[in-house]
DNA sequence: CACCCTTCAGGTTGACATGACTTTATGATG
DNA sequence: CATCATAAAGTCATGTCAACCTGAAGGGTG
């Protein structure tokens, strides 16, 4: 086998009884009030499926990679078309291609997942039918691996993965923003960290870090109307992080 | 558009013009002695393609994805056949897919590209011809973008990338044992950082933060033989860190 | 208008991590 | 036994971070 990275070698047949699909999902997350309306959590959309195998379930939003599309750009259009939605923030996860992982034994499914977050604003414009549906992501996870409500596939794992992918990105990297409105007060960013990473953070240090750090700029105005002393509204400032890789999907 | 992730659709035709195939290539790097023998540096293996398209040209090894192997162990099967390697570290890199990667115009290759790390001793024992070779990689990264010698396909992109996610990820994970041997003084440990980042650290410090930390113990024992005060012997510990992701190629 | 309530905004303190540097230990060598 | 080379441990100044404290600035209420 001399054949490189992308070869070009045409001869390759499929095993007969093994088909080959390649297919692109998206794990999208959005901030809203939780059951108990004490702190905002995490909810993703899912899609039931219409069809078998695990017809009936829930499953991520995806489609089969278009052609003539970039796989971040297919991952786009698959999104809008399945449930509306137009991500500020998209990201690849993982690409899955476990063998047995399609639930079918005549066919091989490998899925490049993106992850991706929108802004409430965003989530409610799409009505699509009682085929999608937002639900909360934590329960979401729990009852999968407790076999209450399990989801289709593999994307169980998948969840898990881009929750915890998440919750690491956070702590390092600005993208909290993508959550909020283009102005805010600190006390919204912060209650986005602490959604995320469910646990309460002293606003004092917050303020600190993230001014010290630079991901934020004032814009000098102050929120209106408030029953306390009205906060400053900030803005997300350009991104000077040395984390950023160069791969980027969000032009 | 209702077909969810992971989808049976079998009705997608691909468009006459373009053929769809999915290869598994991976970047290796090794630890080796560096041009001026001061400092090792990093190493890894290229494979000179000897076909169309860039026919001549030097690219990452691997190949097609193979039926009835998960991806990464298709990595693992497609690095030993064309370079002899066997990785003790393997960890998916990104998947690579734009439309016009593949250089012609007929076919479109999505790769899913793996990383890994090996030990020096690993190294030596493959030899594939002249179609096989090892090439500094910051030397090699320098040469493709400066013109010089190019890779092949957008596999300087992917080499970049990698160098950037190995240096990131050393900084917060235990990877660097991966290119030692079972048992080490630290300052062998200390040496594969040096490489990696580019840069001394004080012998003293980086002891205090590493037993700190815990990603090594001691064995007890202590070398022989030197010239000089003979240092403990370390070996990696159990991974007890919280960083680790779930999804783990490395049994 | 005096007073209270709430949240904003900035400051202080102590525990701990980090970087630069110094000192002592231990084997081989001649 | 003096010397050499490196290991291993200790010292000290500085920086960072969580926890806590204090005052500021609005609206609401009587």
């Amino acid at each position: 086998m001399t054949s490189p990275a992308g070869s070009q070698t045409t001869a390759r047949a499929p095993a007969p009884h093994q088909h080959l699909e390649l297919a692109v999902s998206t794990v999208v997350f959005s901030l809203r009030p939780g059951p108990a309306q004490d702190r905002p959590t995490l909810w993703l959309p899912l899609v039931r499926r219409i069809r078998d195998p695990f017809c009936g379930r829930w499953a991520l939003p995806g489609g089969p990679l278009e052609d003539h599309h970039d796989l971040a750009a297919s991952a786009r259009e698959t999104l809008k078309a399945t449930t509306g939605l137009e991500p500020r923030h998209l990201e690849q996860l993982y690409a899955f291609g476990d063998v047995d992982r399609s639930g079918q034994t005549d066919q091989r499914v490998v899925s490049i997942v993106y992850w991706a977050l929108v802004r409430p604003e965003e989530d409610a414009e799409a009505d699509h039918g009682d085929n999608v549906a937002w639900f909360p992501a934590d329960e979401t996870l729990r009852r999968h691996e407790d076999g209450t409500a399990p989801l289709a596939f593999d994307h169980g794992v998948i969840l898990r993965y881009a929750l915890q992918r998440l919750r690491a990105k956070i702590t390092y990297s600005p993208i909290a923003h993508a959550f909020l409105p283009e102005e805010f007060p600190l006390t919204r960013l912060r209650e986005v960290y602490e959604a995320i990473l469910g646990r309460d953070l002293d606003p004092s240090n917050f303020r600190r870090q993230v001014l010290a750090q630079g991901s934020v700029e004032s814009t000098g105005r102050r929120m209106t109307g408030t029953n306390h002393r009205p906060p400053l509204l900030y803005r997300s400032a350009p991104n000077r992080s040395r984390y950023t890789l160069t791969i980027e999907e969000n032009p």
